[in-house]
DNA sequence: TTGTATGCGTTATCAC
DNA sequence: GTGATAACGCATACAA
């Protein structure tokens, strides 16, 4: 860094007002009590040199940084940002800064470690551990010396604190759509529990859902989205397929574009569902029927539980499952008979 | 907070090792000279412990940081999203955080103002802009005080470094893809510069080119995505538009659906253009015409500037126009004879 | 109400 | 190579 010059500080400020450092300090951190008048020259002196206080100075000898740390796998996505969105403002009306930790899209587990040093070394008092990829047992040991709460997906510890949106609910209510309208062959794209612990239950309650139903369901393993052309060309070669299920909004767009190039009509040949209700690709446009999770309670909820724990409080739940909807859009009608 | 152990410090450590601070200091920060077995004892007493530097102690002293300050105005929106992980990603490989200031979207002077003032608070060494919305006069002050990038918009003042898509090209360009198209009754969806410093200029920059080459044109002000319906009421109000022009990619989704809605075949009817080529709605499904923005590279090369300026660099260029592309959708085509 | 003194955890400058 | 010691900017208990 180039030589840049000195901010000034409470010394300065009381230099200039005339007063002491102590003064200038209970002026602009607002507590103790200071004559009106004195109050006046401080402030104004304060302006003057265009003073603003040292977060660290603070945070040295208050121990506190009024931070919550926020571990975001990917902010690209439609879903991490909007839920950091919720999250900074709802921390913001508490009083608290949020701070992202977020990697290259793809954590490795080195990064991954070096982030969550870095907040450790902000001095955060808290985390907020948004990922679908982190499992649990990484999660703990940062839990154990930090009240620690997971947005945005299922988790069962009991030492650590969720917020998220019911997988089982979601995956199931649209297996029941479908075979509601009379699906009775369906692919679904699956994804591995240990590749996404939110898609991963999703699809599996899907999957579970409609052979409960006596439905025939053909799994089709999809970690990747780049592989949706060879998803289709399974679904196609399988008869009495009338129906695919994916994971998320993203895979099924994907699907989409794929059957679009195939010259697959849906909901006309295919019925096609999505997850997320995120962003603008599940609008009326394109009219994705999809299982819609409310990302701003996630955010806000999960910064609240966070501040209950701040506070010694314990959340009203441990385990915060909250309600999702259904939306059905044009991407799914009865199968042709 | 409730009360909870303290966070061990080097003093905690050199005990436990048995020598002193200083030596300790050392190990940790990588600098000066200890001996290897005196090192390999302090490194295991700080993991035992679970020893990890406090960011505000060493800020305190060094009078550094290593944290960049991000302005952003809407995290939730695909583009800032995509910039803010570009930038978080450049600045990690430069060894710099980034601290994100991000607002309820719609930043009212006063939260702007204390988004600010936080990051001034927090010591960021530099600033890097990123919001459409917030003139120039605003950022100045800032600017005087410490090295600052505007990333994603276009900026002529001469104090303030900036990396952006050149939006007079990109509205030109699109103007004449139309033009070739055979289209000779445009409307234009515009915003006023106020509103919005990328789109202002841009809108303005299509108006004025298909105006130069003799078309005719209806200016549409469409601030709000939310009057979609309204625009539509209005094109179709005026005989011989055959192509509408968006100043985003959103707006257009938006102007899309309501074309949807009312059974206006696009193209056919009517050709529609976008801007930005972010996110998922640009794909192949949709196939939007729009311009497409180099979003990773303006962040990449806003976090360089940044760097070169605390470097106390001059970067190669003040203002620095990164090259977009046309990218030709299926929403545009030559009008119906 | 105001001022003084102390300590927060770290790095840097010295002696040793 | 190692260990005291002095800042850094602020809050606070205490004295005035």
């Amino acid at each position: 860094m180039a030589d840049r010059p000195r901010n000034p500080t409470i010394i300065d400020v009381a230099r200039a007002a005339g007063v002491s450092k102590s003064v200038v300090s209970r002026v602009v951190s607002g507590r103790g009590s200071v004559g009106e008048e004195t109050r006046q020259r401080v402030v104004l002196a304060a302006q003057e040199l265009g003073y603003v206080v040292n977060a660290s100075a603070r945070a040295m000898v208050a121990h506190r940084t009024y931070t919550v740390g926020a571990f975001v796998r990917d902010a690209a996505t439609a879903f991490y940002g909007h839920l950091l969105t919720a999250m900074q403002e709802r921390a913001a009306s508490h009083g608290y800064r949020v701070v992202t930790a977020t990697g290259s899209g793809r954590f490795e587990v080195s990064d991954e470690y070096r982030a969550l040093e870095t907040l450790a070394m902000l001095r955060v008092e808290a985390l907020i551990v948004c990922s679908g990829l982190l499992p649990s047992e990484r999660i703990l040991p940062f839990a154990a010396r930090l009240p620690t709460v997971v947005a945005g997906r299922p988790e069962t510890h009991p030492s650590i604190t969720s917020v998220y949106c019911d997988e089982e609910e979601g995956g199931t209510a649209l297996a029941d759509h479908l075979l509601g309208l009379g699906h009775r062959g369906i692919a679904v794209v699956t994804v591995p529990l240990r590749s996404s612990v939110t898609m991963g239950p999703r699809s599996a309650a899907m999957v579970r859902r409609l052979r409960e139903r006596g439905a025939r369901v053909l799994e089709i393993e999809g970690p990747t989205r780049e592989a949706a052309g060879a998803w289709v060309t399974e679904v196609l070669r399988h008869d009495g397929i009338t129906a695919v299920m994916a994971p998320s909004d993203r895979h099924a767009i994907s699907l989409l574009e794929q059957l679009q190039l195939r010259g697959v009509d849906v909901p006309g040949d295919l019925s096609v569902t999505g997850y997320d209700g995120i962003g603008d690709m599940t609008t009326s446009l394109i009219g994705l029927t999809h299982w819609r999770q409310p990302i701003d309670l996630i955010g806000t909820r999960a910064v609240d539980a966070v501040v209950q724990l701040l506070d010694g409080e314990q959340p009203p739940q441990h385990h915060q499952a909250l309600p999702g909807a259904l939306v059905v859009g044009r991407t799914t009608a009865p199968p042709r008979p």
